[in-house]
DNA sequence: CTTAAATAAAACCAAATGGTATCATGAGTC
DNA sequence: GACTCATGATACCATTTGGTTTTATTTAAG
């Protein structure tokens, strides 16, 4: 699916952010996550829904309850993304040193 | 500043991904970036100031127009961030490698 | 000095977001 | 079967966002 709009956009906000951070001390309730927020569960809700669809979370289901856990394929996409301007920085200072070379010959 | 969430924001829309794709080729003004795309300039200037606000490109004004240009700054942000994720990984994989390892012991 | 070009700034609009409260559903327990 | 309890789904509200058009403001060129 490789949608990283979609993982960017679920990480551009605080709430979702701790909820990260908490994931990744353990695996967490639905309700669990919401009892450490000021926030319904139904809000907490709707960040998981955003957390899942950009690849960030995994869910599943135990008995009547369902277990939230991080999930590689959303952090692997922005590493990926990230990868490419890192090629560029590298560019970018080759050609610098490639200038400072030139003036000192 | 360390806003790492605005900069994340300005990464979840397609727009402005694109235009960060152009300027790693080269500086541009807002006018030459808005002739790439079906959009008005206004419009256009309205991603950029997101750009800017997520540290993402910096702006420096050459006579009456303003060149924009990447910006190491937010990129090192996020990756600053995806460090802490990349270290829960490494614990899960050697947590992983543990059970297996006694489980044939 | 007048005029045109590049940008900035503001008002406005439709759609998406972050949140709530309420109702429906499905699994365990008595 | 009846009853909870954790979750899912829906309708609703205020705010933000992605976009437009229109109106300044600054700089370069005659």
């Amino acid at each position: 699916m490789q949608d990283n709009i979609a993982t960017f956009k679920a990480l551009g906000d605080p709430t979702r952010q701790q909820i990260l951070g908490l994931l990744a001390r353990e695996e967490l309730t639905i309700a669990e996550v919401a009892s450490k927020f000021d926030m319904t569960r139904a809000g907490v809700k709707k960040h998981m829904i955003l957390l899942e669809r950009g690849n960030l979370i995994s869910v599943t289901p135990r008995g009547r309850e369902r277990l939230n856990r991080l999930n590689p394929e959303g952090f692997r996409a922005i590493t990926d993304w990230l990868g490419f301007f890192d090629n560029f920085w590298d560019e970018k200072l080759n050609a610098l040193a490639n200038v400072i070379k030139d003036e000192n010959k």
